[in-house]
DNA sequence: ACGAGAACCTGTTTGC
DNA sequence: TGCAAACAGGTTCTCG
């Protein structure tokens, strides 16, 4: 489910229902997730005021008071489901960690993988966070452009998908955003990175910035929907141009092949072979 | 040092 | 219909 549009999504979802909420009730229903939750988490939570909620990558950022941030990353089956106040509803398989606020509502968090990450961090300690200190540029941030992606870029033996699902390259692609951005700047898949450079990194920059701002504003659309029911893909995928397309005809190209699928370090890749170069 | 593949889990879809 | 295999939006670890 998340990569950064859809973190995007849940953060701006949870701005409302969390910030300026005291946490009343905490409860913590597994020991651990990828790793093991931090000790006393749900103590540690309970009581505590929600400053704000922020996004840096696919990582959830919801600074409290006493100057510490919970850290959050969905992994890939993880999802965060709203409870509006007065609602109740039975906790339900995978909802490891339940926060209630003040006002009433609840907010779960819930993966039935476990792949997903949480972590309690001293907010002066944030940025040297071992999940967070390796992470390449935000591809919506001004630095970003192609000159930037360029020297990312350079020397890099490895094909193009891999490097950009590389989060020390760019922090926030995942497995579907990086076929689409592939396929608007018609880079093939295969092309070595060291090869993508001037204009070519040029229009594969402005494509990440184009498919990651479309997809957030579909995920707007479909916000409400997205936190509070299941968190699945908000509107965005109906906008897929290749992801899961195989054999379906490719948008605005004439090649008549149709979309292609491969298997690039054990995961799909989807494209056309005529437009992508 | 770097890149490819395995590993971590469960749920859903596909194929025989 | 039933069952097994393949596959799923991510990251880290190991190995060559």
């Amino acid at each position: 489910m998340p990569e950064l549009p859809e973190v995007e999504t849940v953060a701006r979802g949870l701005r409302l229902p969390l910030e300026g909420q005291r946490l009343a009730e905490v409860e913590v229903r597994v020991p651990a997730l990828r790793w093991p939750l931090p000790r006393g988490l749900a103590r540690r939570l309970t009581g505590r005021q929600v400053l704000s909620v922020g996004r840096r990558a696919k990582y959830l950022l919801i600074a409290l008071d006493r100057d510490e941030v919970l850290l959050a990353h969905l992994g890939m089956s993880g999802r965060i489901l709203l409870v509006p106040a007065g609602e109740e509803r039975a906790p339900e398989p995978h909802d490891h960690i339940v926060l209630r606020t003040e006002a009433g509502s609840e907010i779960r968090f819930n993966d039935a993988r476990r792949f997903g990450m949480v972590d309690l961090v001293p907010q002066p300690a944030l940025e040297e966070h071992r999940l967070l200190a390796g992470l390449g540029p935000e591809p919506l941030g001004n630095a970003f452009s192609g000159p930037m992606l360029a020297a990312a870029l350079e020397g890099k033996a490895t094909p193009i998908k891999a490097a950009l699902l590389d989060q020390r390259v760019v922090a926030g692609l995942g497995n579907i955003y990086v076929s689409e951005a592939l396929f608007e700047a018609g880079i093939a898949p295969r092309r070595l990175a060291r090869s993508v450079q001037g204009e070519r990194a040029e229009r594969l920059a402005r494509a990440i910035k184009s498919v990651l701002h479309r997809a957030i504003a579909a995920g707007g659309s479909s916000l409400r929907d997205y936190v509070q029911t299941s968190g699945e893909l908000g509107y965005f995928q109906h906008q897929w141009a290749v992801y899961g397309k195989e054999g379906e005809p490719c948008p605005g190209c004439t090649c008549g092949k149709g979309v292609r699928r491969m298997v690039q370090s054990g995961r799909s890749t989807f494209y056309c072979a005529v437009r992508q170069r």
